[in-house]
DNA sequence: CCGGAATGTTAATGTATCTAACATTATGTT
DNA sequence: AACATAATGTTAGATACATTAACATTCCGG
């Protein structure tokens, strides 16, 4: 029944996932997401009016575009989770990274993840963030390192903090303008190694109210 | 001569100005950058098209007032600088509080200032985006922790990023999805005096290439 | 006080989103 | 198979906004 074959020339047959490619073509293409609904719909071989078959509004569109952004993000950062010791360092390190090449690798995608004050953002969105990966990632560390009684939850927001807050600074060329040939992955992976070496220092220190 | 009384009423005096606050005015009711140059034209009083004898599109109209939050962020940046005892840690600590409160206070500058992948950000506007401040208080708590041979531009970029990243964050309201009641501010202070915790074990650790 | 530069006005123009009315195809029921 | 109906497309506007063109008024330097 996903058969598009089954369909003849008037009907699409997978409308609604061709507008989501081509949105997601053309906001790579422009590099941004100012793309026109019209574009999107050429792009997928029908008329301007038809998306609005598909999708309320414009706005649907690119709620439907980043969901499917996060879905790879979770991927990306399960797979990288997957693929380090569990505990280990490397791993909060790794994931990190990864996270960090994802926003600087596809910059266009960052205003649709995160931008408009995350007012796209839901709940399952959130799931497939990555977060959770990271929490455990550090949850297993703080048991590795016998460093118990943390808030882990806390460590996470505040190593993600760190690594968001990186991406955004050199997605938008700021560190460059500042650090010329700055290595964002050695500045990330020292300022974690660094807050790690914090925790070890002075472990009892909690957070939550 | 920048006395609009001078003016009669068809010239208006300083519409150049009056765009700004009234563009400034209109992000923060709309709680976006979306409103209409028409409407901006309106609240200063002229017509639609008046606007386009002093900016040459609405781009160059968000452009001033980004200039305009940079200024007042810089402003904001030396007093609280100003009035905690240089070198200490609670002034690395009162910076980025300030720069959290001044990006939570008005998420509506946040897109202004920092998003479109920062296209709009001159250099002008990075002089004036507090890090030259953050980066004097890093280096004079280095000097008055006895930490030498540190990179402190590096220092600073990771300082600012972590603050940057928590206050984004922050103001998408993913903090508060994760964590319920979350303190950005604590979390910012603690996440901070970890990482300072970290370079005192381990002080040596360059990030530069 | 005169002439040009600035600054405003009204009236298009062009483009984008979205809707309305209508056409075609798919699907499920008898 | 034949029909009813829902789903999906199409064309032709309606509306909103950015921007420009042509023209009007005011300011300011000589």
């Amino acid at each position: 029944m996903s058969d598009s074959k089954r369909y003849g020339t008037y009907h699409h047959g997978d409308l609604h996932n061709a507008l989501i490619v081509a949105a997601a073509e053309l906001i790579e293409e422009h590099g941004s997401v100012d793309f026109a609904m019209a574009e999107a719909a050429r792009r997928a071989g029908v008329s301007s009016a038809a998306p609005y078959r598909h999708f309320r509004d414009r706005e649907a569109l690119l709620d439907a575009v980043a969901q499917v952004a996060f879905i790879a993000l979770d991927q990306l950062t399960r797979d990288v989770a997957a693929s380090h010791p569990r505990g280990s360092e490397s791993c909060i390190i790794a994931l990190g990274k990864a996270y960090l090449g994802f926003v600087t690798d596809h910059p266009q995608f960052y205003d649709l993840m995160w931008g408009d004050q995350g007012l796209r953002i839901t709940e399952r969105d959130l799931a497939n963030s990555g977060f959770y990966v990271l929490q455990d990632a550090v949850s297993a560390w703080c048991e590795a390192t016998e460093i118990r009684d943390e808030d882990t939850l806390g460590l996470a927001v505040k190593l993600w903090a760190t690594a968001h807050g990186l991406a955004c600074l050199a997605m938008n060329r700021t560190v460059d303008r500042f650090m010329a040939d700055a290595d964002i992955y050695a500045l990330l992976e020292s300022s974690t190694r660094t807050f790690l070496d914090g925790l070890r220092r002075n472990p009892a220190e909690k957070t939550r109210l």
